[in-house]
DNA sequence: GGCGCCATAAACACCC
DNA sequence: TGGGTGTTTATGGCGC
């Protein structure tokens, strides 16, 4: 019980990130502010009057706070142990953590030294501070559901004279109204002082000076009505949303808990941390609106085009009052339109995660580009090496550019991805054109690693995989222990790894069939269990040279833009159809996720790469064909022997055969040839 | 328009 | 007989 006030307090901030946190809004409030206090970028525009009331406020409390402090660790030391133990579940070493996490920062360094010199508490004391502190908390959450109540009153107040042009003298009231309320949370946070008290003097709580206080100053800055305005406003401002989608997450525990429980805690789901803490979309669009609704007292951003753009609406409204009617009677604070933020709140979410993570995932692949990209060809290729840089340098700035805008832009998705060779990098696009991808393999481009990187993609998008048929059995025969496979196997790694061919499988199957027994690389072997197919690394060897020296047309000829365009652009739209339409529909293509976007744009930028340096190939003449169509990402393969030793050496190259695994990767079997 | 590459479809044969 | 397997041929798209 005890412990379970302290851990909350301590991982609110996770618990409601993985949104199945409980229904402390405390806990809600803090993991709001928690992430502001650590230097994001503020989530709403306070005023400059408001804050430094706010600021004022919480000095004022802090001080009170102090010296509380002292002299509850007088009084305390006298009464503070008695109440008899109950629960020793709870590990006293959890307890210096959370209070840790709740400690606002009015400890001073000194405080913490006495702190530090008093002794070791027995595990009967340990009790009943556990005791004591969770008593407190629940005074606290009782205090703060109330002010909370309160703020929400307060901010439908403020928005409504917003919208009604109500002008100085309720604001008075407000102010008034706001006055009191941080009477409130001062009084609350006495309280909380008083019980860190308890815990400092009995040398368990171990914070340090700088530690940033969390609960606490949350509550003292993080609930001002100007933020909550605004958060408000951010929730409010998006426009589309489904109360279905939003109960198809569980993150809606959290919320949900709060919303069933009226009036008091519907401002906890507006105090939502991902909000602010997730992405920086939710951190100045709702500014920016809020800035322009000010300025323009008809302009709401739930009003657009004489319609209301409440999520689920779209009424008619002839005018803007007609609007702010509606708007008040419509979508007044009840547990509909709380439910509706709540689904919006949920949408945000889940784009700002969604963000937050191919972010991350994009800056990855920058910098393995970047990194690959200089590492092999650097001093041979110092034309297209740039080029390379430049790519990686480049997408690394304009991507994250381009892709925070497709989940907000959902009838224009494919823009910024198709747009998006020629905003990394028009000199590539250039000599690039058409980007094919399907037969990346033959230039190099390890499909093992390929698939590896993209394995999650290529398993749940339906997206073609950029290979062809003869380098997917390769690979497949490749991957297995035995380097053999039946054909059932075969065809059981196809659906393994690609969710595209999991279906049409007549089709595909008929394919691999075709490809196993049309190219000579592929040997039937029988085995005990039946025929086995492997791969003829010679053959390998023996038609590579033949197809790719000599004519480096015939490299481009092996690519074809339908090829990659069908995957790029099934995984753009896979991607546009995660971003657009589940959220807000409940259509589904299966299961792609916003990281195909990634995976699309980090297929571009491989065939971009490529290009780059098979287009350097024809432009380097003193180099062979194959070592022009190694892509500069290549990894750490030594030199093709081929390439060492001429585009002609055929024969040589079967003695390298334990090197062959990315070597098999450069090339395909010309059909025709094989059939010769 | 021819060529090469590839995917797709289909016919056919063989085997279990 | 039906399904799986393997082979072969035909056709069309695409880029050069």
């Amino acid at each position: 019980m005890m412990q379970e006030s302290g851990t909350e307090t301590k991982s609110n901030g996770s618990a409601i990130q993985n949104g199945s946190g409980g229904s402390n809004h405390l806990l809600e409030c803090g993991g709001l502010r928690e992430g502001r206090s650590n230097g994001e970028t503020p989530a709403v525009d306070i005023g400059a009057a408001d804050l430094a009331h706010a600021q004022q406020q919480q000095q004022q409390a802090l001080q009170v706070a102090r010296q509380l402090l002292l002299q509850q660790q007088q009084q305390q030391q006298v009464s503070g142990l008695k109440s008899p133990k109950r629960n020793d579940k709870q590990p006293a070493l959890q307890v210096p953590v959370s209070v840790a996490m709740m400690t606002p920062q009015v400890i001073t360094p000194q405080q913490m030294q006495q702190i530090l010199q008093q002794q070791v508490l027995s595990p009967q004391q340990l009790q009943v501070l556990l005791q004591q502190q969770q008593a407190l908390m629940l005074q606290q959450q009782q205090l703060q559901e109330f002010y909370k109540k309160q703020q929400e009153q307060l901010q439908l107040q403020l928005l409504q004279q917003q919208h009604a042009g109500k002008q100085p003298k309720e604001q008075q009231q407000v102010a008034t109204q706001q006055l009191a309320f941080q009477q409130q949370l001062l009084q609350m946070q006495q309280l909380q002082q008083q019980h860190l008290l308890s815990l400092q003097r009995q040398g368990l709580l171990t914070i340090q000076p700088g530690q940033p206080a969390l609960p606490l100053q949350p509550l003292a800055q993080g609930m001002i009505p100007t933020e909550l305005q605004q958060l408000w406003k951010e929730v409010t401002s998006a426009h589309t949303a489904e109360e279905t989608t939003g109960n198809n997450h569980s993150s809606l525990d959290l919320t949900t808990t709060c919303v069933s429980s009226s009036a008091p805690s519907k401002t906890s789901l507006i105090m939502n941390p991902h909000a602010s803490t997730n992405g920086q979309l939710s951190v100045h669009t709702p500014k920016r609106e809020s800035l322009s609704h000010e300025e323009h007292p008809h302009s709401h951003p739930l009003y657009g085009h004489g319609v209301c753009k409440w999520p689920g609406c779209e009424a008619v409204c002839e005018d803007f009052q007609s609007f702010l009617k509606h708007l008040n009677s419509e979508h007044a604070l009840d547990d509909r339109s709380t439910a509706q933020c709540r689904v919006q709140m949920q949408v945000v979410q889940q784009l700002e995660l969604q963000l937050a993570k191919d972010k991350e995932r994009l800056q990855a692949m920058m910098t393995h580009l970047h990194v690959k990209s200089t590492e092999p060809k650097a001093a041979p290729q110092p034309l297209n090496l740039v080029s390379s840089v430049t790519l990686s340098k480049s997408a690394s700035e304009a991507s994250p550019q381009s892709l925070p805008h497709t989940p907000t832009t959902p009838t224009a998705p494919l823009t910024p991805v198709t747009q998006g060779p020629s905003v990394i990098t028009t000199t590539s696009m250039h000599t690039v054109g058409p980007i094919r991808r399907r037969y990346s393999d033959k230039y190099n481009v390890p499909i093992s690693s390929d698939i590896a990187q993209n394995q999650e993609f290529y398993k749940n998008a339906e997206v073609r995989p950029p290979f062809t048929y003869a380098s997917l059995i390769r690979q497949a025969i490749l991957e297995s222990p035995e380097k053999q496979l039946t054909l059932n196997e075969i065809y059981n790694w196809f659906t393994r790894m690609f969710a595209y061919f999991r279906r049409n499988a007549a089709t595909w199957k008929n394919a691999v069939r075709h490809n196993l027994s049309l190219h000579k690389c592929f040997v039937r072997v029988e085995n005990v269990k039946g025929a086995v197919w492997t791969v003829d690394e010679v053959e390998f060897q023996k038609r590579r040279p033949q197809k790719i020296s000599g004519n480096p047309s015939l490299i481009k000829n092996m690519q074809s833009s339908h090829a990659y365009c069908t995957p790029l652009n099934a995984a753009l739209q896979a991607s546009m159809a995660e971003n657009s339409i589940p959220l807000y529909t409940t259509a589904s293509m299966g299961n792609p996720t916003l990281g195909n976007l990634a995976s699309a744009i980090r297929e571009e930028l491989n065939g971009a790469m490529e290009h780059t340096n098979s287009n350097e190939s024809d432009s380097s003449p003193g180099r062979s064909p194959m070592q022009a169509v190694h892509p500069v990402h290549v990894k750490e393969e030594p030199l093709d022997p081929e390439e060492a030793e001429g585009p002609l050496s055929l024969v040589t190259t079967a003695n390298h055969s334990p090197d062959f695994d990315h070597d098999r990767d450069y090339e395909d079997e010309p059909v025709n040839e094989d059939m010769e």
